[in-house]
DNA sequence: AATAATTATTTTGTGAACAATTTAATTGCG
DNA sequence: CGCAATTAAATTGTTCACAAAATAATTATT
């Protein structure tokens, strides 16, 4: 009978489409709720993220950054163009290897850190799930990560 | 002892960040993954999603195709002119109520549907995880989501 | 019926995201 | 040493994603 055997794995392949887009839909669904936050700092959420990452470690290359957050310099150099044109880093050649851009952050961007103390509590109310079940969800989509990370070319 | 309970209380909060960061950064890694097999469609994963949407249910306004993927309709008009433009969809005016845009497959829309059936299983593969942690996974995105939906302003 | 309110889509402007290419500096190797 | 290979950023071009405003058609209200 293949007719019923196409039907099980046309199951279980329409399920990767439809996680894929549980994943995309639910990234977009967190950018509306962070929005409102954010705009009261002036970020964008690739730029909280940025900052994030800077307030943990300051005076870092853009590569590290890009580490981190898992872009490339094409889509961070302008950001961090924006973040420099906000007053918040500064962006400056590496002297023992000039190569490298150091971005650092500006008093300014030391002291927004204060006001960005506000913005977890939202999204945590916001998420309206357990501490337990958001930690579990956040394991496992690390777990998926790096499975397609190790998949991609 | 309010220091470990702010810690405490800390270790919660930074959570929701670490989530949101999660599905973002593995909505970008789906994305590296659909990215080369969607190249041999000509698609990028939202013309993807709008055509799966399509292939379901032909003939719809762009209303019904951003509700169904959570998109509005400046994100969408481009997006189906460049559809338009490649072929696969017409985009006409509805003659019973001519604020609607209706979109239709063309020939080689529907015929494109023959060469994406090969697409979910590179998906499933690259997961690398089994069914049933799939399904789980997606539900528990869709209830965060809805969630998410909820809280947005 | 005239007009106000609503609805569907498009347009405009900003900011990602990334491939591909370019530039410049450093490292490695014969 | 000298030149090739590598590395870090920046640039260019395409495509999302969305807010806000504009346009045009339909519905509701007085």
């Amino acid at each position: 009978m293949p007719k019923s055997r196409d039907a099980a794995s046309d199951t279980a392949l329409k399920l990767s489409n439809q996680l894929c887009f549980a994943v995309y839909s639910t990234a977009l669904a967190f950018n509306a709720v962070y929005k409102p936050l954010l705009e009261r700092l002036g970020l964008t959420y690739p730029q909280y993220l940025a900052m994030l990452a800077l307030w943990e470690q300051d005076d870092v290359p853009v590569k590290e950054i890009g580490r981190l957050l898992h872009l490339d310099s094409g889509t961070l150099t302008p950001l961090l163009k924006r973040l420099e044109t906000a007053g918040l880093v500064t962006r400056t050649r590496h002297r023992e290897d000039e190569r490298q851009v150091r971005i650092t952050l500006t008093a300014a961007g030391r002291a927004l850190r204060e006001q960005a103390k506000a913005v977890p509590l939202g999204i945590f109310e916001a998420c309206g799930l357990s501490t337990p079940t958001l930690l579990k969800l956040k394991d496992e989509l690390i777990t998926l990560r790096e499975r397609l990370d190790a998949a991609a070319p």
